[in-house]
Formats: structure tokens, sequence, C-alpha cells
DNA sequence: CGTCAAATAATTTTT
DNA sequence: TTATTTGACG
């Protein structure tokens, strides 16, 4: 063995090197929250390619985001740039001048890892459609071409809400077009087509949503366009029925590697055995030299089951993919269980949270690190106090500093109308904060339209991006006139396109409203000259310019109409640098990096600034001080989830996700009141997480400012004691091992955990939690198979019995 | 055809 | 409260 098995090696645990030394056959690696596994990704992609000599071509490394997808490939390129300057320049990686290290990183990615796919799901496999499309045979008879367009959510939303309005003429009362859409998605995730939904539709509602789908797709197919979910649902359909396409890829990617394996759904589970066995069910496949599929994931971080994201497929794994040559013995499982970020009292407490959910895979993070602070407690009187608490701590936590470092801190909510209140505060204070999430860059309507001109440009069947432009900037083309050309177009069915560019009988069907349109027409001829031999930077400013856009934005000269221009000039930055990295910089190819970028990968290293963001956005992230904010019953965990189990397991592993993001402290806040959206304030409880964490590691604190003065023990009176002797107890037990002794409200009846009840629609069940005090307590109450439900004892038709 | 004001709805959102 | 969408009016 040569050195470089020392150098790559040399920095793993064991677990970590079980991962990376790992080569044919199947893989599930569990990896705990900060346990290294981008590390073992990565590591083991270099080691195929370095000491197994596995050509990059041959590898498929998929991510759920464009960040894990950029991040992965740096430190891949980093690895080996690192080995070649030992092997070739006899001389450590880090003595290299900057200049020459990038330089070998650059020469690396273009040479050897050229061929590598490493990408998100969408990227990768919309990648595969602008070869393969074609090739599909709909059973339909339906028909895209590689030009195709992608349609973002709010496009499919507009077709969708067109088809149920007008084609279907629904009630959009009766028949909420978004929750169609998202019916459709859903459909779609889980690999069923509009005929699956017809056989299973038993009821009025499905069997429109069926029929709601069917239409969709044909009319997504009339624009050559696929939305987000067809991206990977198409490519299954294909692989599926077309022997020579599936035998291609299925050849080509020996290799498979999936991040994140908690968050894929259905489709994406299909996609990866098309690949990985081919048209053979993993569990009989046996071809499994030279061959592997390497999936990392940690159940306890799936936050995704409202995209259809479902967790059970990584539990599933080691069954799914079980060696059935071999007395059906289960794929191989490792499991990265030290954690290298957080103190150990941040996770104790996180163990103890999610030890309350059932649907687990057994996992224990350890800790690597020292005991450190206790987690903080901040019980504030309103949203008001809440967000002053945390500015005061904030400040007092910098006081120490002569440079506040602002960016070791990082805000957390469970909803975006949180941030208003703590902005509030932030700014009043004068301290500098970023908000993540938000509108895309490609969202924004002028950049939407620029986009829109060249998709029209590429593929002149998408009407939902021609309707777009078509009076954009404004050529006096109304309502009235683009319906009666809608209506010519169906009735001839001839593609609208085509409508408009036939001046002769647009004269003698319209009359005179045909002077803006034939200016629309001539405009995009016009740019279609220059479509063969320029790149999509050249084009977008002779759009911009030719349709006067531009210029239209100069005259109007206001602060809103500089920043559209920014942003124009932006995009035709970004078109730029998409010519310089890629290999073949057509058109086609820069509007499917539109479609799937989202900026929170493009977004440069925030300044030192506190982080704003959803717990959803923390994921994946770290930070030095973390605040979770809005820990009550009905926002965290949100009342959407709060009588179903399985979702009230979600919201704890956010929870769980939230504390993990944290190095040092974790703050938890809750508000005794809260303004709703309105005026009305609403009094609230305590968050069931706050009392499954347990008590001595929690410490309560005085909030310094805002008038939140309630203390630490008058506190704690509100919320459910967990003593250490029943917790130790409780571990590897279901959720009701909890059990304590509560003492009731003041008023009424008292209840006590074990008690025993009756519902009037649930049955028999047994009180396996109490939370909250006084006149506001809720019971948490196990009802054989109706699973778990919170009830306030005060408005549950409940009753004690023996 | 375009503008303004009333009406309406409100978790989370890797692509 | 706010963001977005609808529809009435000039």
């Amino acid at each position: 063995m040569h050195q470089t098995n020392n150098f790559l090696f040399k920095s793993l645990n064991n677990a970590q090197l079980n991962a990376v030394k790992h080569i044919n056959g199947p893989l599930l690696v569990v990896a705990g929250a900060g346990s290294g596994k981008t590390k073992a990704l990565t590591h083991r992609i270099a080691n195929l390619i370095e000491n197994n000599s596995v050509d990059p071509h041959n590898i498929l490394a998929v991510t759920f985001t464009n960040k894990a997808a950029k991040e992965m490939k740096a430190r891949l390129q980093v690895l080996l740039a690192q080995e070649i300057a030992l092997n070739q320049f006899g001389q450590p990686w880090s003595t290299l001048k900057e200049f020459d290290q990038n330089q070998l990183r650059t020469n690396i990615d273009q040479e050897r890892l050229r061929d590598l796919w490493i990408g998100t799901f969408h990227a990768l496999f919309s990648r595969l459609l602008r070869y393969d499309i074609e090739k599909y045979q709909d059973p339909e008879g339906l028909t895209w071409t590689r030009q195709f367009s992608i349609y973002d959510e709010t496009d499919s939303q507009t077709l969708v809400k067109e088809i149920v309005g007008q084609d279907m003429s629904l009630d959009p009362k009766r028949f909420d077009p978004k929750k169609i859409k998202r019916a459709i998605s859903n459909a779609k995730n889980q690999c069923f087509t509009a005929n699956d939904l017809e056989e299973k539709a038993d009821n009025h509602f499905d069997k429109v949503i069926a029929d709601a789908y069917r239409r969709y797709r044909i009319s997504l197919s009339k624009n050559n366009a696929l939305d987000f979910d067809d991206l990977l649902l198409l490519p299954v359909f294909l692989l599926r029925q077309n022997d020579l396409v599936r035998d291609y890829w299925h050849k080509r990617f020996q290799h498979v590697l999936v991040d994140e394996y908690q968050d894929t759904n259905r489709t994406q589970y299909e996609l990866i055995k098309l690949i990985t066995a081919g048209n053979t069910e993993p569990n009989k496949f046996c071809e499994w030299n030279d061959r592997s599929i390497f999936v990392v994931g940690d159940a306890d971080q799936s936050i995704y089951s409202f995209r259809a994201a479902d967790f059970r497929i990584l539990i599933g794994f080691q069954e799914d993919f079980k060696n059935s040559s071999n007395n059906n013995q289960k794929a191989s499982l490792v499991k990265l269980e030290e954690n290298y970020r957080s103190s150990s009292n941040i996770l104790t407490a996180a163990n103890s949270l999610i030890e309350n959910n059932t649907e687990r895979i057994d996992k224990v993070l350890r800790s690597t690190r020292e005991e450190g602070e206790l987690l903080k407690l901040l019980s504030c009187d309103d949203e008001i106090s809440e967000a002053e608490a945390i500015t005061t701590k904030l400040r007092s936590l910098n006081n120490y500093n002569n440079q506040p470092i602002w960016k070791n801190f990082a805000i957390l909510y469970r909803t975006r109308a949180q941030s208003r209140v703590l902005e509030e505060s932030l700014v009043r204070w004068r301290i500098p904060y970023t908000i993540f999430g938000g509108l895309r860059f490609y969202d924004r309507r002028e950049v939407k339209d620029a986009v829109a001109y060249l998709k029209v440009l590429v593929n002149s069947s998408d009407n939902i991006s021609l309707l777009r432009i078509i009076n954009v900037p404004r050529r006096g083309i109304g309502k009235t006139t683009i319906q009666k050309l809608n209506e010519l177009s169906n009735k001839l069915n001839i593609p609208l396109w085509e409508v408009i560019n036939d001046k002769q009988s647009l004269d003698e069907t319209i009359g005179r409203s045909s002077k803006g349109i034939n200016k629309f027409t001539e405009l995009m001829n016009d740019l279609l000259c220059y479509i063969e031999n320029s790149g999509p930077a050249q084009i977008l400013q002779l759009i911009l310019e030719k349709s006067g856009y531009l210029s239209d934005l100069l005259t109007s000269g206001s602060e809103e109409s500089e920043d559209r221009r920014n942003n124009l000039q932006e995009l035709i930055n970004a078109a730029t640098q998409f010519e310089e990295e890629t290999e073949n910089p057509d058109v086609e190819g820069f509007l499917s990096t539109a479609a799937l970028t989202t900026d929170n990968d493009t977004k440069k290293n925030h300044p030192n600034s506190v982080t704003l963001m959803t717990l959803h956005n923390s994921k994946g992230l770290e930070f030095q001080n973390v605040f979770i904010t809005g820990l009550e019953q009905g926002l965290f965990p949100s009342h959407r989830s709060i009588d179903t189990p399985s979702l009230l397991e979600e919201e704890r592993r956010l929870c769980y996700v939230g504390i993990t993001r944290a190095k040092e402290r974790v703050f938890l806040s809750h508000a005794r009141e809260r303004r709703l959206w309105g005026g009305m304030r609403e009094a609230t409880i305590p968050s069931i997480f706050l009392s499954e964490i347990p008590e001595e590691l929690i410490d309560g604190e005085l909030p310094q400012s805002g008038g939140a003065s309630i203390r630490r023990d008058r506190h704690l009176d509100r919320l459910t004691r967990v003593d250490r002797k029943d917790l130790n107890e409780s571990i590897n037990r279901p959720i009701n091992a909890v059990r304590k002794l509560y003492s009731g409200p003041s008023k009424g009846k008292s209840w006590l955990i074990g008690d025993k009840v009756i519902h009037s629609k649930f049955g028999k069940g047994e009180i396996i939690h109490i939370f909250g005090s006084g006149e506001k307590i809720s019971l948490a109450v196990k009802f054989g198979d109706k699973g778990s439900k919170i009830l306030d004892p005060r408005l549950a038709p409940i009753r004690a019995i023996n």
C-alpha cells in the first residue's frame, strides 16, 4: 500500500473508517448530528478513486441541496489536491501558495472530476432528461423535447389554477387549487400516476384530484414543460420502460452515494433502485462486484415529511438491500455516533428529548467534548419581551468583547411570522442581522421576466412564460385580446406562439389590437436570430435592451427601479459565470441552473451578523450559540401537529435539529402570552418539549428586560418535572415510560399520570403526560389503537374510570 | 386597459 | 398584522 492510504485514513475514527473502507455492496451509514458524515462521504469517494481505481465517470453522488453538493465537491477537490501535492510535489498542501492551491484545485476539477456526477436529485436527473427525454414513450401519447422548460412552484400553481378554474370549471372555494396542487405533488412524489389515483379514489374529491392530475400532465406536455416533481418522476418511468436507457445509466453509475437518505421520497427511492439494481429487485440483485450503494442519513433529523419525504425508507434499507444469495443477510450498517460539535450538556438534552420518539433507529450521540454550560430558559411575558430578552442576552454575551462577534449567534423560530418582532428588537439595539430564506433571487419579478424571455426563445410552446412577458414591458395588450388569442389557439389546436406569429390571420381576427402583438413577435423573431450563436449572458443583454425593459427602468428613476436594474445586472453576471464554469454553456443549461438554484447557496459568506432563520433552514448548519424561540404548545409544536402522534414526533425531531446546531450554548425561550395575527392575545402553555429535557440541564434565568420578571422557581411550577431516576428508566422505552406524580389544578378534578379515562370518541385511554399548571393544563392521553392525543380536560369529553 | 381599494387568508419548503 | 388576490371604476 502506498502512503496515500495513511493520509486519507489518518483523521478518521473507527466508525468513519468502516464507512470509508467499505467498497462493494450496499451500506447504510446512520450518521448523527455533527458526527462527520460529509467527511465520511468525501473520504469514501476519494478512497474509491485513489486506492481502488474507480473511474470518477462511474460515480454518482446525490444530495438534496446545492449547498451540500457544492461543499462535497469542494472538499473532494481539496482531498485529492492534498494527495497530489504530497505525491507529486513532495510537499504538504498547506505549504503551497494560495495561487498554486487554487490552480491545482481547478485542474483537478476540470480533469479528474469532470465526469463525476455530484449534485442534487433535481439537477442530476434533469441532466439525464436533457439527454434522454425524447426516448420516453408516454402511455397517454404525451411528448416532451430536450428544450423542455422547468416550471417552478409559482408557474405550476398558475397552471393548476387555470385547469381547475377554466378547464374543469370548478368552484375554487370548494376545490382550492393550492390543495389540489399539493395533492398532485404528493402523488408524484409517491410515484403514483393519474390512473393509480383514479383506481384508489373512493370519494368525489379524490376523483377530482385524479382528473386534475391527468389534465395537468397534458397541459404540461402542451407547454413542453416539467415541474420539479416531474424531474424525478419522468426518469423513473423512462428507466422502467426503456431497457437500453436503463442499462446505460445502470452500467455507468457503479457507485451510488446518497446524502440525507432520511429525506428521500418514494420516487427518489425508485430512482436509486433502478440505477443501482437495474430491473431487478435489490434484494434479488447479486452483481455487487465493482458496484455499491452507500446511503447516509439520520432518521432523527427527518423534518420534511410534509414534502413526502419518508424516513421509513432509511429504516428499511437493510431489509430492502439484503443479500438473498447469502442467508438473506441484512445489508451492512455503520453508526457514526461520536459528536464533534456540541458540549455534552447540549447532547444529553438532545438525546433525552429524542428518546420520547417511538419510530427510530436505536442511536445515542456520544460527546467528545467537555460538559459546558447548562441550557438556559428564558421565560417571558409576551413575544416582545421574548425578543428583548434575546437581544439583552446577545448584548451581555458580547460585552466582554470590544469587537462583538455577532456571527456566532443564531435565532431559530418555527414560523416565519415570528421574525418580525425579533427584527424590531435587533434594529432597536443596532445589532446587525441576516435573515435566511424568503424570496429566491430567481423569483424576483424582473428576474423572472428576463428568464421568461429566454424560456420562450428556447421553447416556444411555453405559454406560461409567453403570457408572462407578452405585455411586459407594456405593449397595450390587454386581457380580452389574450383571451381571444387563447380561444383561437385552442379551437385550431395550434400553439399560441404560432397563432400570434401569423401576421395575416392575426389582422383578420383581432384587427387593430394586433399592433402590440406584432411589436412583440417582431422582437422575438429578431432575438431568435441570435440564439444559435450567442451565450445566455449576451442574449439576456439583448433581451433587456431590445425589449425596452431596461430603458423603462431607467426613465422611472425610482429607488425601486434601481434595485431592479441591479438585480438584472446580477442575472447577467450569473449567466457569465455559468458560461465560464460550464463545459458546454448553452441557454437550456443556464435555464436549468436558474430553475434549480436557490440563493442560499450563492449568498456570500455573511458578514458579522446574527443569523435569523426557521428551524427547518438550520438543518446542516452549526453555531456557537443558538436561541430556540416560541417554545409553546400550538406554536412549537405547531397546532396542526399537536394531536397527531406522528406529526408531533416530527416536531420533536425539529426541536432536536435545533438543539444539535449549537456548539456552546442553547437558549430556550417561551412567552406566556402571544399576539397571534391581528390584535388578539393568547395565553400559552409551555411546550411539551421543555418538559422532556432533564430539569437539571436547564438553568432558568431572569430575563433582564421587557418586564419579564418571572422567577425560575415560579416558572418551573408550570412545567411537568421529570426526575433523573425516572428519566434513566425511561431510556429505551416508549413515550409512556416517563411517569410522575402531578399535583393537579386547585379547582376541579385533579389528574394523575397513569389515570384511566374514557373519551366519547376515542374510547378508553391512559394519561401519559401532563403539562401546564393551574387552570391551564393539558393531558396527553394514549388511546390504544387510536394513538395519543393531547386534550384539554376542561373541554374534552372525558371522564375518569378505574 | 390600468389602477386602487376592499376582501381574504395565515406552518415548515432542500428543488 | 401582513401579503396577496380580486373586482369595481375611471
